[in-house]
DNA sequence: ATCACTCGTTCACTTAAGTTAAGAAATGAA
DNA sequence: TTCATTTCTTAACTTAAGTGAACGAGTGAT
């Protein structure tokens, strides 16, 4: 299961064996259930993840109402806003299925960064990575109809499809369950 | 003029005289006419900007019509996303005033950082906080209507209003500039 | 000064999303 | 299994954005 993780990081750094120990030996890896809350507005957490199975979003909590803004699965890593500028979260973070997750606290990350300098290299690129595709993402989602983005994330995250409610997909889309429901049965009577 | 640049940078970093003499040495100011495209759509371009005065902004070129994705003004920074994955531009970048602009470009930056490792740090730190703003900003775009959205802009760069045309606006908005106005005679005869 | 062009607004009409409500299907817990 | 809850769909109606067209105000070029 950790090879996952192995995997990922390849893409970025070489790991020697040493190394890869001295990852293994954090036991940073945590296994979840559906439903799980990992993080709650308001909270002041340290924690980054990294999904080696599963699926977790993140979520506002609007005038009583549920807005989803992600899906992290496998191979994806989160490190919260709350973490980066050190203030209370805006946002929730659930888990949408069972989950196996790597979660590091950023005092570890600092450690491993000072014992392993390549890590911060590593970090470097990923948020540098991890921009781009925001970026593009935000453009793409601000020049795009709500049926233009369900057609996107179908071609794009056809898998998201298969494992999370369609509410919850809606409210990513930017819009109501209702009108998902609607604008796939206007799809399936055009094609 | 280029203590503009200095100020921006002492946010992250300090800086002494001889670090300062040799940004200037590098001859990185230009001044730019209102209208002057900056990068096409397809062009492989090395260079980022820092807006010194004046304001630019980047937009798609979707079905013949203009889609304008963001706009930089006094103290920001954009990195062209071709810049960070080397392949030709999604969409192009313009001057939307007269403008005076720090230009980089990534060699010169890559020699800079060897030559002073701050500039590095500077970049890291730049980078993840850039990637937290846009993600809060992708939130927020996600989770309000137009109308929020506009009411939103109006609170945190009021600015734009007065410098920007109403059609670039809207554009940004994701409405049409026909909405844009609807919109606002709607809200004036609430208030 | 004139002409062409862009820009912003308004209007009538169309299309799509929001809202409210109801019911069927699936899920979970006792 | 049964019962309650959640999830998804459908429908009727409301609201807001898209579309096409027209108009006046401003801008720039000649």
């Amino acid at each position: 299961m950790q090879d996952i993780l192995f995997d990922f990081i390849s893409k970025y750094i070489a790991l020697t064996e040493e190394e890869k120990n001295a990852i293994v030996s954090l036991d940073i890896f945590r296994s979840v259930k559906k439903g799980t809350t990992l993080l709650k507005k308001g909270q002041r957490s340290k924690d980054s993840y990294f999904v080696l199975k599963g699926c977790i979003r993140t979520f506002y909590l609007i005038d009583g109402e549920e807005k989803t803004t992600a899906f992290y699965t496998e191979m994806d890593a989160l490190t919260p806003h709350c973490v980066i500028n050190k203030a209370p979260s805006e946002y929730f973070i659930s888990c949408v299925e069972d989950c196996i997750l790597s979660v590091s606290n950023s005092d570890m990350e600092a450690e491993v960064n000072g014992k392993f300098p390549k890590f911060e290299i590593m970090c470097r690129k990923l948020s540098e990575e991890l921009l781009a595709k925001k970026q593009i993402d935000f453009d793409e989602f601000r020049t795009s109809s709500p049926e233009q983005r369900y057609l996107n994330l179908l071609q794009n995250r056809p898998d998201l499809f298969q494992r999370i409610p369609q509410h919850q997909i809606a409210s990513y889309l930017g819009i109501k369950p209702q009108s998902l429901s609607r604008l796939r049965a206007r799809i399936t009577n055009k094609g």
